[in-house]
DNA sequence: CGGGCCGGTCAACAACCGTAGAATGACCAG
DNA sequence: CTGGTCATTCTACGGTTGTTGACCGGCCCG
């Protein structure tokens, strides 16, 4: 193995085991040290490679640009978007997806975290906007994105309730007329009852 | 002013101090020293006081307990079990609900609060759950909770969106519909349109 | 084959953290 | 008035953290 094939192999491993920390511990929960243990070298070495905890965050956080924001959500009707969304989100709801969770757990306390999610999320933000015909698209849109990273934080990082554990296929399915409702103007008529209503 | 009130008082600035600092930078990054210089004492008086940082993080998100969980959840039908819950998020939709944030951000990484947030939102789901009549209640009750703290997570912590500046009623509104197809199992027939179907 | 590059280790520093305990000084009871 | 309680502060300790720079040794180029 050449040289180069070596570093890129030991970055690569400190990296996995990075990501692995930040998902289950948030950021700074998660050390350099404990990280460079974790992958079996020396902290001074991840230091030499990434040279600071936060770059590495950041390196480590990367990959999510493809687990976290829907791959191109391609453009169409309200109906459509709702399918992509249901599509990406059950994606995600198969398999733990580290990256996304190091940024989950880490965004509520490191701003880099923080800014790299809102980047993530607010272009397929206006891509739903677009598609959701009423003048209330961009709150609708926001409630939509809403609920889907509720499901997400509270399936992996909560691990509250049946939503832990339940297939994604039966949440999708719950979830769909739900998203329906949302993405289009239409209310269901005659189940709209506020309270005292005979 | 008497002692024994002159001391309370300055336990509740303490604490006052300390909740406003978990919720926006959550339990790690919040030293006891920073909570004390706010509070305008020394830092060995909080612990004096409190005895340690996880005693005052378990005293600061005390109150929250009325905050969080929805106050006593009358029984009911799944219709009006609806209502409850949009009336219970629309209360915590307007005024920061400091305590609440405390618990919310510090949820990932810290376990007392971790376990403080299930204690409150369990007895809610359960109670929802009785409230669904429906086989997969369990998992409707656990999407109706998920999106409550997605939309509330989304809109103090992450401040994303519209959901942001979203006036409490008009989110309420949109998701009463969602609400509802969650709850019970009516499903708008017509929409459920999967994919490709002419 | 020899010298420099480079992957990797080691030891140490400065800062900060939670925490402990002694010291101070004002207040209240007897 | 006096003695002790108690709110409050000060100083310090041990540990951990991010970060640094010196050092070592094998690989690759000339």
């Amino acid at each position: 193995m050449t040289r180069a094939q070596q570093r890129r192999q030991t970055e690569e491993s400190i990296l996995v085991a990075a990501r692995q920390m930040f998902a289950e511990l948030g950021y700074e929960r998660t050390t350099i040290r404990a990280v460079a243990k974790a992958a079996g070298v020396d902290a001074g070495l991840v230091m030499h490679y990434f040279g600071t905890k936060d770059n590495l965050f950041s390196r480590a956080a990367e990959l999510p640009a493809e687990e976290l924001s829907a791959d191109e959500l391609p453009g169409g009707g309200s109906g459509e978007i709702v399918e992509v969304l249901l599509a990406s989100l059950s994606s995600r709801l198969d398999g733990e997806p580290v990256a996304s969770l190091a940024v989950l757990r880490s965004m509520l306390t490191n701003s880099d975290a923080a800014e790299r999610y809102r980047a993530a999320a607010e272009p397929q933000l206006s891509q739903i906007t677009a598609a959701i015909p009423t003048e209330d698209a961009e709150l609708r849109a926001s409630l939509l994105s809403a609920i889907v990273h509720g499901v997400i934080i509270e399936r992996y990082l909560l691990r509250l309730g049946r939503l832990a554990d339940a297939s994604p296929d039966q949440i999708i399915e719950l979830l769909r007329p739900c998203f329906q409702t949302l993405a289009t103007t239409e209310m269901p008529p005659s189940t709209v009852r506020p309270a005292g209503a005979s």
